[in-house]
Parts: C-alpha cells; structure tokens; sequence
DNA sequence: GAGTGGTCTAGACCACAAT
DNA sequence: TTGTGGTCTAGACCACTCG
C-alpha cells in the first residue's frame, strides 16, 4: 500500500521514464496535482520534493517544475582527473579552471591530523572550479603543507598541482581516496549552481609522496546534472 | 537569512558535531523542538528530516530520533570486492555470502544492450547480499549472459564468480564503473535496512574478457551506515 | 494580476513502543 | 496510557516570473 505522496511520485516517474515529459519540460504544478489526486498542496509537494532530492526533476520558482535532462550527460573518467585540462580539450569542448581562493592559513586541527603536521604550520587553502563550456563541473578544496611546496604561486594553481609537483622532482607515490555520497551545503551548492537537496557525489582524497609526507587532502564535489563520473579499469595482470 | 527549519537543522547539527548529541542518543523529539523554537511541528519535522537524508540521523517509529554513529565505520577496500571473503576474515570478521536470487531469464531491452546480446538470449540473474558480523553491507545485482557461463551453478555464485571465470580460462581485461549517488528504492532500502530518504552509494559497473565479450553487467549498492569506502592507488609509474 | 514554488501553521488521525 | 514518528489537511503569506 503506497502513501498518497508515494503515488504521485510513482505517477511523476512513470511519466519522465515513459517520456510523457520530456527534458526541460514543466511536470504538473503543485496545484495541479493537488486537485487532480484531491490531496493537499503540500502532500503533492513533498511528492515533487523527493524526485527533486533524487535527481528526476528541478524546480524554479515563480515557474514551475521541469524534467532533468539525464540522458544526454557527458561522461568524464575519474583517473583522468589530472589531465583535466587536456582530456576535455580532446572531447572538442573548452576547459577553464577558476581559483576562488588561494590562501596561506594555519589549519585546524582536523586537517593538521590529516596531513601530518601541527595547527602551527603553514597550509595553503585552495579552492578551484572546473568548468566545461562554461558550466560548473567539478568544485575542489585543497588543503596543501606549505612546507613541501614552498614557492606555490596562483600561477600553479591556475594550471596543475601535479605539474608543479614533478617540476620540483617529486613524485606522487600512493593516493587514498574516499567516496561518499552527500547532500551538499550551500557554498558547494551554489558554485556548482546545483539543486537543494540534490544527491552529489564527494571524493576525498590524500597524496602521498616517496617519501611518504602528504602532498595534499583534497575535496572534489562533483555535479552530476551534466556529467557522468566513470572508471576504467584495464587488467594488470593480478587484480583480477 | 537562515529559514526556520534551516535554525533548528544547524542546531541539531551543531549539537551532533560538538557531541552534545552522542551516538545512538536521542535528539529532542518533533514536539520538544516544535515547542522551544516555537514553530510548526511540521517545521521541527523538516528538519529532522532533512539530517536523515543527509546521514546524520536516524528515526525509529514510536521510539525517537538518534545520532548516528558515524566515527566508528570500518574501512572497505573497492578494488578488494573481488576478494571480499578473504579480507573480511583478515581483519577477524565473519563474512557471509546471501544469494538471493540465482534465475535464468531474458534480458530487458535496456540489459541486452548493455551486455551486448539480444533480448532472446538467456541471462543469469543474481542477487546477492554481503554480510559482514551478520550485517547487510554490500548488494549486488548482477547481470551475465549465459553463453559465455554455460555451466554456472548456485555453488559458483555463492562462493566467486571470477573464481568461476579463471577456471574456465576466461580472464577480465578491462572494468568500466560509473559511480552514482543515489536514494535507494524500497527493495535495496530493506535489504541494507537503510533509513528511508537516505543517500547511498552505487556503482554500476560493465567487466570485458579478452575477446571483448561482455562477462557481466552489476550493479551495487554500499551500506554507508557501518562502513566507509576507500580505494588506494599506488603510483605505477605513468598515471601521475 | 495570475500562477508558480518556498515557507509555515495548527490542527488531525494513525501505527508503534514503552510503561 | 503517554509519547513518538508518519501522514495528511486546509488554509496562509511570501518572493518570484511572466504577460
């Protein structure tokens, strides 16, 4: 036995899957829903709300509620991240990188933990947005020792990381990374000009250098409204 | 500007970070926190609500709303899936193996594509849960095209379908995964006995033998209450 | 001005858990 | 019986969009 709001989201679902509304397309209004199933407004909201949170539709207000576009979302191989630049220049798209903050800071005492060191020493704080043709793909927050890259300018920034680092004749030996699903604040939010409540995916990630002192603990947010995040994995000859 | 429902959020929230709340404690109930910010109950609910969503909290029917003990996760390998009973033993917990579904069926139009067959041919359809200490942890829906595992048992899937795959000569060359975030529909919610509405992580993923034939199509699903999901890549002398 | 979504209220009835 | 969360109602006011 389905609630009432479970049936109108099945109802709404079956219609974005059956292609009775199309991407970009308004689903029914609030109200409309609510006189055509006799139900509160509110019951048919929560129905709207929770394929909202699920990825199916989103909302403007003052207009109305469309279908997401999920079909047609370009695919970006996470291994590849590195070589962001080149590899969406390869898919004939443009590529920009914006540094929205590059700081010097003392860290607080989880991400001193994280990266080995005390809330005395130095990190620099760096925030970058990814964008393909101008959209908001990828929002990263790194936390770096400042110790290990002591000359880092907003000019490496603005390229890579990585090139900096092995132009410094270091070399990343090991990465952890965590993946997690979250539902973002609103500072990712809205510089990945994202939903509320929209289900995003979060890796966080440690590198680890021959020596084994961390490079860096980065957070990618990544959104999944134009992307697809994909791995490939080719057999080494033990893995598997 | 924070809303009224946002208030009570960040002061649940709060309250959880700064351990006020302990794990697998009660926070206030919809009523007491309807009364002492003088809202709605409906407002109180929202935001409760929404800390559900976003794994913070839990709700037992009847009982009250809990902390989730989020700390204390054990760590899971991804590239170590193929040999979940083995590591699981080796950090001194019990693995268990549930197949919960093992049939012979024809493909859906959609799975036929994506294993690069008809949908006149057969398929194996499994479902298996992994347990770890009597836990649900992973599910895994898998989907493998008959001719190229003529002979598969119940007995191969309840121990390793790769072990399966090696004895009969086949090897996987390549792995394609997609991660997804995702709020899991009713079924996988009670088979991980997930919180309704909660966000969970998923990965669909596409194994390719040597001849380019497509082994398997799988989905799962990670329980991201009692466990966290790493992956470590080491340096193998290109990637960086 | 009409329609939309965003927030909120003050009730209500229910199923469930604990005492 | 009391308290909890789950669902739902029938209103309300607001900010926003668009014609």
């Amino acid at each position: 036995m389905l609630t009432k709001h479970e049936e109108i989201e099945k109802f709404i679902l079956n219609g974005v899957i059956k292609g009775n509304y199309k991407p970009d397309e308004k689903v029914p209004s609030e109200n409309q829903l609510a006189e055509s199933f006799s139900v509160s407004r509110m019951t048919a909201r929560k129905a709207l709300d929770t394929l909202v949170t699920k990825g199916y539709l989103y909302k403007i207000k003052g207009k109305g509620t469309y279908v997401k576009d999920r079909e047609n979302r370009d695919i970006i191989y996470l291994d590849e991240m590195i070589g962001f630049t080149k590899r969406v220049r390869r898919t004939g798209k443009v590529p920009r990188t914006d540094v929205k903050a590059f700081e010097l800071i003392k860290p607080s005492e989880d991400i001193a933990a994280r990266l080995g060191i005390t809330t005395k020493d130095d990190v620099y704080y760096i925030e970058r947005i990814r964008n393909i043709d101008n959209e908001p793909v990828i929002l990263e927050v790194t936390y770096m020792p400042a110790y290990i890259s002591p000359d880092l300018t907003i000019d490496h920034v603005q390229k890579s990381k990585y090139d900096y680092l092995r132009a410094k004749g270091h070399r990343i030996e090991e990465m952890v990374k965590e993946y997690i699903p979250v539902i973002p604040e609103s500072k990712v939010r809205e510089d990945l000009s994202l939903d509320k409540n929209m289900t995003v995916f979060k890796i966080e990630l440690i590198s680890i250098l021959e020596d084994r002192s961390i490079f860096e603990y980065t957070k990618l947010y990544y959104n999944q409204n134009k992307y697809r995040f994909l791995q490939i994995t080719k057999n080494t000859g033990k893995s598997f």
